[in-house]
DNA sequence: CGCGCCTGGTTACGCGCGTAAGCATCACTG
DNA sequence: CAGTGATGCTTACGCGCGTAACCAGGCGCG
C-alpha cells in the first residue's frame, strides 16, 4: 500500500471536478467563480486523501518560491545568532514566507546560484552585499533586501556601534576613563567586532577619553589567564574592560578572578548579548541585552515592506537594546 | 536588463545542442555518451551565462528533492541543539543531501504534510515518531529513518541515558552517595531531561544507593537561590548534584555561590553537554561533554546507509561521550 | 556488398501546478 | 423570442527538468 502521494489530479477525481476547480478551491482565487456546494466537495476530498499541495510544481507555474534567504556571513553560530534566526523564521513565517539560511562558508555554493536554484523570492542580508552578488541577483530579477544598510533598515553596523557607545556610556557614567576592548579569538568574527569596537572607540573620542587598549582572548581556556595577566602588565591604568560580548566578556572574568583581581574594585567589566548564563557568573555580568525577538520582528516586517514596494519604518533602538546593570561595573 | 534566470535551454541555444544534451552532460549522465569537444562547449556555456539549475524543475522532474527533513522536538535551542544540526547540515551536505529542519510547534503544519510539500528524501528524527505519523508518511512513499530507535542507530534515548549514568560513575567514583537530580524548568524540555533522569536513577539503583532527590532550576535567576536553600534544607544528606545539562548546573552553582555554600567540599557538581563556558565558571563545572560532530556524522551516516538499504554501524559511545573533569567535583 | 553495431547525438513526453481562455447553461431583458 | 450577460465550470498550455526511445552516420565483418 506504498501508494504516490495525492496530486491534485486525484484530488479532482475524487470530487468529481475538474483540476482546475481544485485549484481555483484551494488557492481562494480572486475572482472568486466557484459555487458553495463544490467547493465544499473539493475540500472535503482534499481532506480524506491528505492531500498537499507540491512546492516543487508550484514554485514551476509560479515562477517563484515562498522562499526567502538570508545570507549570513561566516560566523561561528552562537547564543544570539541562533535566537535571531529563530525570530525571523517565525516573523517571516506569518506572512507566509520560509526562510532559508545560507551560512556564506567557503565550501557552500554561492549566493546568486543558490537563490536561482531555489527560485527564491527575495534575498536579506545583515550587511551590505558585494556588488558582483548584487548584480548577479538584479541579473535573474531576484530582489536583494539589505536590512543592513540604508537608513530606513535595522543598519546592522549602526546598531553594532550603537552597542559599542552604550557600553562606554555606562563605563564613564560610573567613573570609568582608561578603557580595554577584549576581542574575541576568531578572526571571523571581525565583521561584529569591527562595529562595535569603532562604535567604542568613536565614543571615547566624543569624551576625549584615551582611546581603548585593544585585546584578545583567546578560545583556550587555559590561555585566558595569561592573556588577561599580560593585559594588567602592560596596561595598568586600565581599569574597565569592554568585551566584544558576554562569552569573550565571561572568559576575561574568569582570567581575573584566577589572578583575585578585585572586580569591579579594580577591574570593570561589560559584555553585549545578554545571554542567560550572564546572570550567573561570579559576580553576575553586566551587559547590553539585545531583543532579538525585536530585531528579528523588524527585519521581517522591513523585508515584507519592501517586497509589496513599501518603505519600512525605522526601528527604534530602545526597543533592541538596554543595559542590564549587574555586579560587575 | 532584468532578464529572467538561464535555464537549460538557454544553455542549449548557445551552445547549439539540444536540451537533452545539456542535461546529460551537466549531471555526468552514467551512460556516457557524449563527445569531449561537445562536453566542453556546453560546459563553457553554462558557465557564460552563469546558470544554475532549477531544483524546482529537478524535484518535479526526479519525482523527490535532495532535502532530508529533521523533525526535531518542540525544545529551546540550546547551545548543543545548534552545534548538532550544524554538524548534520554538513555532513548531509557532503552527500549532496540538504537539511531542513521542522522544530514541532503548536502553529507548525504538521510533519507529513510539510514533507509531501517539499517532495523530501527521507525524515530523519532524534525519538520514534509517531506511529500515525509514520503511517502518514509510508503512505506516500517517503522513508523515515528513525535514528532515535533501534540498535543499529545513534539510539538517542540510549544515548541520554548513558550521560546519567556516566554522571553517576564520576560522582560514586569520588565518594558521593546521596544524590540531587537538578531538572530544568521548561517543561518541553522533558523528552531529553527524562531519559537523562532515568539514567541516573538507574545508575543509582545498580550501585544500591538511594534514588536521587528531584529538584527543579527555576528559569528566573532571582529564584534559583530560593530553589537551592529548600534543597539544602530538606534534603541535607545530599552531597552532590546532577544536573540535567550545564546551564543548569552553572544556574545551581550560582545558587550555592550566593549561599557560601563550599563546592565540592560541601556540594559536588556535574553537568552534561560540555558548553564552553562550563570552563570559566567559579569553579570550572565537570562535565559529561558531547561531541555533537561525532553524533551528527553517525546520524548523517546512518541515514545515508538506510536510503542507500544497508544497515549503519553502531557508534562507540566513547566517540560520543567523554568526561571532562573540573574543579567542582 | 548487406548486415549489425557502436557512437553521438535528437525528439518527445511527463512530472504537479497555476491560470488564461473557452464553453455550456440559465436568468433576464427589449 | 432572439439577444445579452452573468455564472460555473472545463480544456489547454507552459513553467524547467530528466530520461526513454529513437535516429543518422561510420565502421568492421562475414
Amino acid at each position: 500500500m506504498t501508494g504516490r502521494r495525492p496530486t491534485s489530479a486525484d484530488v479532482a477525481r475524487e470530487a468529481g471536478v475538474s483540476r482546475a476547480t481544485v485549484s481555483y478551491v484551494l488557492n481562494d482565487a480572486p475572482g472568486e467563480r466557484i459555487a458553495q456546494p463544490t467547493r465544499e466537495r473539493v475540500l472535503a476530498a482534499a481532506a480524506r486523501l491528505g492531500y498537499a499541495p507540491s512546492l516543487a510544481g508550484r514554485t514551476l507555474a509560479n515562477g517563484h518560491s515562498d522562499i526567502v534567504l538570508l545570507a549570513m556571513p561566516d560566523v561561528p553560530a552562537g547564543e544570539l545568532t541562533s535566537r535571531f534566526v529563530d525570530a525571523v523564521t517565525r516573523s517571516l513565517a506569518a506572512q507566509g514566507l520560509t526562510l532559508v539560511v545560507h551560512f556564506d562558508v567557503p565550501a557552500a555554493p554561492r549566493l546568486p546560484r543558490l537563490a536561482a536554484m531555489l527560485s527564491v523570492r527575495a534575498v536579506l542580508s545583515l550587511f551590505p552585499l558585494p556588488d558582483a552578488d548584487l548584480a548577479a541577483l538584479r541579473r535573474v530579477g531576484i530582489r536583494a533586501v539589505p536590512a543592513g544598510t540604508g537608513s530606513d533598515g535595522l543598519a546592522t553596523a549602526a546598531l553594532l556601534r550603537r552597542q559599542g557607545r552604550m557600553q562606554v556610556e555606562h563605563l564613564a557614567a560610573t567613573g570609568h576613563t582608561r578603557l580595554a576592548y577584549a576581542l574575541p579569538a576568531d578572526p571571523r568574527l571581525s565583521v561584529f567586532a569591527g562595529p562595535r569596537q569603532d562604535g567604542v572607540r568613536q565614543a571615547c573620542a566624543d569624551r576625549e577619553l584615551p582611546a581603548p587598549v585593544p585585546f584578545t582572548v583567546p578560545d583556550d581556556p587555559s590561555a585566558v589567564t595569561a592573556a588577561v595577566r599580560a593585559l594588567l602588565a602592560d596596561a595598568p591604568q586600565v581599569t574597565a574592560i569592554c568585551a566584544y560580548n558576554d562569552e569573550v566578556a565571561l572568559a576575561a572574568l574568569h582570567g581575573l578572578r584566577e589572578l583575585a583581581v578585585d572586580v569591579p574594585g579594580r577591574i570593570a567589566v561589560i559584555g553585549v548579548d545578554g545571554i542567560p548564563l550572564a546572570a550567573y557568573s561570579a559576580p553576575p555580568l553586566t551587559t547590553i541585552a539585545v531583543a532579538p525577538a525585536a530585531a528579528a520582528l523588524h527585519l521581517a516586517r522591513s523585508a515584507v515592506a519592501r517586497l509589496a514596494g513599501e518603505r519600512a519604518t525605522p526601528v527604534p533602538v530602545e526597543d533592541v537594546l538596554h543595559l542590564i546593570p549587574r555586579a560587575t561595573t
